[in-house]
DNA sequence: ATTGAAAATGAAATTCGATTTCATTTGGCT
DNA sequence: AGCCAAATGAAATCGAATTTCATTTTCAAT
């Protein structure tokens, strides 16, 4: 790593060592704040700029790249093997990855129609994660007496 | 227009009048801030949050839906017929859409497989439009020598 | 037509994540 | 050891989104 990044030009440091440590070891998909926590419990010296500049850079050289769900908060999506598509959960926040190299095809084509030269694609699918389904489902039985009601009447 | 909003329990006004007809002759994807220009060259007395709560109103009432494409700023997206696709020139920032109809098939089976239940589904293309490329090859190629050498250079 | 409660408006203030500034320290080099 | 560009941390700034609040307006019931 050290090497990896004397090449592009850049220092390594006690700071940024730490900082991409913690961020390949986590779970993908990390906020600023997430990985600021998780390496404050290392080091609560560290600066939130400074893992806020060392994320930026992470993508710079490659490594990551960032995700916006629409939610406010940006996240950090490490590279790995190729593009994939996101199941984005709206109570829970929990984002699962899945392949799309089937339909990678179709939207190549539908890009070229347009004489579009893409960049980069983005799949999302937001709902609801089967665990929050399921959560869900047990609070509001017990309550949901007139919902059920209702259901029951409009059914002749 | 007026007795739709009346069922769902708002009022009209001459601003919310204005608004909506505008939004609604304005081409789609506007931001906030397109809108309130738009809507202020007929009555410049009109509020920017106003403007603001009645983009937020059209969605609530279902007649459009916001659009993230990660550049900071919201657009609002009229609702028209299916779901379709974005493709998002970096460069202009032009917006085009796509018939997404044949995915819609995979994209719902894979949500299945991870028992998710969707609520929506977003795909986008970013990359440069036809238009945006054609201009910066003009500009390019008299002063990208160096590049052009480079290139010539490693190909042995 | 009058009236009163609820909703809407406009200006200003606030929020909050992202980004920049700046003084200081540090890493990698000769 | 000594230089200098890069890196750091704290604080300031930015900007879009959202909220607050005093005032006005709508509209349904009188
Ligand atoms: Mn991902
Ligand atoms: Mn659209
Ligand atoms: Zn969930
Ligand atoms: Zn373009």
């Amino acid at each position: 790593m050290r090497e990896f990044l004397k090449t592009k030009g850049f220092k390594m440091t006690p700071q940024r060592e730490l900082i991409f440590r913690s961020f390949f070891e986590l779970d993908r998909h990390v906020s600023v704040d997430e990985l600021y926590d998780k390496v404050r419990q290392q080091d609560n010296t560290i600066g939130y700029s400074t893992v806020w500049r060392n994320l930026k850079l992470i993508c710079k050289v490659g490594l990551a790249e960032e995700v916006n769900l629409g939610d406010g908060v940006t996240r950090y999506d490490r590279v790995t093997q190729g593009p994939h598509g996101h199941l984005y959960c709206l109570q829970c926040k929990e984002l699962v990855e899945f392949d799309v190299e089937p339909v990678l095809e179709f939207l190549t084509v539908a890009a070229d129609e347009h004489k579009f030269a893409p960049d980069g694609i983005k799949i999302e699918i937001q709902g609801h994660c089967a665990k929050c389904r399921k959560a869900n489902k047990k609070k509001a039985r017990p309550v949901d007496q007139p919902a059920a009601k209702r259901l029951a009447e409009k059914r002749p």
